[in-house]
Parts: structure tokens; sequence; C-alpha cells
DNA sequence: TGCGTTATCTTAACGGCGTCAAGTTTCAAG
DNA sequence: CTTGAAACTTGACGCCGTTAAGATAACGCA
């Protein structure tokens, strides 16, 4: 199950760069973020410890192209629900906010190194950028839910330009729910709850919908703007 | 700053339980959870990295410890908040979501054990306990909230046994906001919004009230039943 | 084609980590 | 004072991240 390209060559891996990312998201999945080790990963993709330094420096290095990965895919993955949503007329509000806890939940060790206060690169050019465009969509879309103009920079904007916009408690209000929900769930708070026929896949099934119409209430109460169709989500 | 107790006797502590615990919320502040280690706190207390075991078996159950007085601290926090809530005639279900976000600024290093999915031992009587009631706590101002009759005994019952609550949504709402905006701060994600006159607490000041109204908002929206005075936070 | 340069990877070593086994010191009950 | 239990130290083990130095493979250029 793991015979991937495996050291090939013999001294040259070929990809060390990607496989030793694949490693690493492997065993954020199967160990968390406790059991992670460097060493472990170099293990899996064939190579010497001292391998991967030449990619990525270091740990951090690694950390931070994973979240970079994380952002990246949160952000296409949100794009895609939006594009959804506007084809199927729903919400694109809460079509982005299910896409979010969706990667989440499909790459939890991406998300948690994204999200999680690990010592990352925070001055890395591509991260940075990786995570204001993702913090663009959101804001994006909940102006536009709010009925608002937004601006043509919104994916490239410093999220500091956003201290005194008018917008920014709604923002922070669904960052808040989607944020909230998606890492009580991978983190296992709800874990009792999922302890029931249908588990995790059912809990969400019955609740996600629930939220999301809260979610758009919330935001509609603050505007006296209706929303598109807040009750098709349930 | 630090003459604490200071291993006074010479072989024996005195208190060493309570001095590893100090020193692992200490480190835990100024170095995160990346940066956290068991031979560094036992260096703190004035005692050799063999030491901590006999209180508390190893890491896990340091770690442990910490997450109980975490949740411990959450729940009278929260008590306090109803009390003075109920006292002052503002809303009692903001003033839990408000404490709770407070517990988390205050301190950090303890919330983020008690939730962050380092490995605890899930299976200790007295974190169970613990993180039982903190949740019985929210269950509880979340059903007032709404009018309906709360279980006497909703302090100690299983979360387990809220599988089909008919109040269930509004229960994860409720957290899912409070518990997302209190990760993303101490997680240093809303950072760039803090970087202005008045950093995290002007920040703080100025949608914390607005979020607890669209909180309510939510909430009310799906009930039909209006709240006590869902305006007085703003 | 052959050669030198450079990127890639290995080996070996360092100090620090968590944890255990065994020994030492203190405490406290009788 | 004696004695057994509790608290702590010492020393060692294997694993960790990182580094320096050397080995190997790939590639540009003659």
């Amino acid at each position: 199950m793991d015979e991937k390209v495996g050291k090939r060559g013999g001294y040259h891996h070929g990809d060390l760069r990607q496989a030793m990312i694949e490693a690493a998201e492997a065993v954020l999945v199967e160990k968390g973020v406790g059991g992670f080790t460097l060493r472990e990963c170099a293990r899996r993709a064939g190579v010497s410890p001292a391998a991967p330094a030449h990619h990525f420096g270091n740990l951090v290095g690694l950390l931070t192209a994973i979240a970079t990965l994380g952002f990246d895919d949160l952000s296409q993955e949100m794009e895609t629900a939006v594009a959804k949503a506007q084809a199927s007329g729903s919400d694109r509000l809460a079509a982005i906010c299910e896409a979010y806890l969706a990667v989440a939940l499909a790459t939890p060790g991406r998300f948690r190194v994204a999200f999680g206060r690990l010592g990352l690169k925070n001055n890395d050019e591509e991260l940075r950028r990786a995570a204001i465009r993702a913090f663009g969509i959101l804001v994006r879309e909940t102006k536009r839910a709010l009925g608002h103009a937004v601006d043509a920079d919104v994916l490239t904007r410093l999220p500091s330009s956003y201290a005194g916009d008018a917008d920014l408690a709604e923002i922070l209000f669904v960052w808040s729910v989607t944020h909230g929900f998606s890492t009580m769930l991978i983190d296992g708070q709800l874990a009792p709850l999922e302890m029931q026929p249908g588990g995790r896949e059912r809990l969400i099934a019955l609740y996600s919908g629930r939220l999301m119409a809260m979610l758009l209430a919330a935001v509609a109460s603050t505007a006296g703007v209706p929303l598109a169709n807040p009750a098709s989500h349930g």
C-alpha cells in the first residue's frame, strides 16, 4: 500500500519534497500533532533524517509548507462551493462555510497545522498569500450576503486593513461559528455526540444545515437586509 | 520574581505537585504548546527530571491535571458570570459566553491543553467530571434562554445523552461561536486585526458585544420565543 | 562523449528530550 | 528510636532535531 516512488534509484529520491509532505500529513492524521516527528516522516519517505533539511530547512519549514497547502486547499474548495451554489441557487455564504467544515474534516492534519499555533514561519511569503486569499473569500462572501460592495482587491488585501470595516462584526461572527464547529469536531470535543448510530456523518447531516440557518439569521439580524434565501439550508 | 518555595528543605520539595502545575502553565504561556517540556518544568520547580513521575505518572498526567484545572476554572467563572448577570438583569447566556472568552484570554495555556487535542488521559475521572460540568452549564443556559425546562442533573449528565436533544442545534451553535472566537484570538488568527491602537482589548471591546447580540438573535430566530433582552449587549 | 559543478542524500555526532530502574534521603507512625 | 513508606536523585536508555563533513548522482557545457 505504500509502494510510492520508494527510493527507486538508490541515492536520489526524485521528489523528496512531495514525499515528505505526504508522509507528514499521514503522520499528522495517524498520531496527531503530538506524535508528529520529522524523523518518522523521513523514515516513511525512505530517506535519512537529515535529508529533508535541504528542502525545508527544518521542521518549521515543513510545517509551513503544509500550512500553505492547507490554505490553498481551503481557498480552492470554498471557490468551488461558491460556483456550485451560484449554479444551484443556494446560499453562497452557507456554501463556503460548509466547504470550510468539509476541508477541516477531510484533511484535519493540514487544517490543524494551518490554524494550530504551532510555530510557523509567519513571514513566509507563500503562506501569507495563501492565508490572505482564504480570508479574502470569507470577507467577500460575507459582504455580498449583506448586500454590500466588495473591493476588487479583496483576495489580496491585508487582513489588517479591515480593522475599522463596517462589516467586521459579521465577518468575525461567520468565521467564529464555522471555525469553532470545525475545530471542535476534529479536536474531539463533540466525540460523545458522535457515539451513536451514524456517527459523525449523521451528526453533521442533522445539524450542519441548522447551524447554517442560524448563522444566516444572525447575519441578517444586523442589517435589516434579508438574505437571498436563508431557509434553503436545513 | 520567582522566589516561590524553591526546594527549601533540600531533598523534599514540600508541594511539588502544585509547583509543577504552576511551572507548566508558565512555560505554556511563554513558549506555547510546542516548546513545552517536562524537564523544563522540573527545572523551574527546582527538582530533578524524574521527580514529577511520582505525582503525575508521566507528561500526559501533568497535562491532564492542567486540563482539569482549566475546566474547573471555566465552570467557576461561568457560574460567577451567571450570578452577576442575574443580579444586574443582563443576559445570562451572553454572560457565560463572555466568561468563556475571558477565561481563554486569561489562561490560554490551560485553555489550549483542555481543548487542544494533546493526548490527555480521557478516562481520568476528575477530568471527565470537570468537562461534563462545564458543558452542563452551557446546556443549562442555552435551554434557559430558549425558555425550555432544564433537568436537575444537568451538571452531571453525560454529554452523549444529548444526542437527540431538541435544543442541541442551539447548544452547538452557541458553543461554536464562543469557542471559535476564543481560539482564533489565542491562536493568533486575528493578530492582524489586533495591530492597531488599543490592540486586542479594543478589538474585543468593540466586537464582543456585537457578536453576542448576533448570537442571541440567531438562537431566538429558531424558537419564536423572544429572549430576555437580546439588545442589552452591544 | 567526457568533465566539473552543483544539488541531493548519507553518515556520524551533539545536546536535549521522556522515561525507567535503582539508590538515597526525609518523613511520620508506632 | 526504629522502621517502613513516601519523595526525590542519579544514571542510563532510546529517540528526537539539527549540524558538519563526506559520498553520490544529475546536469550543463566543452
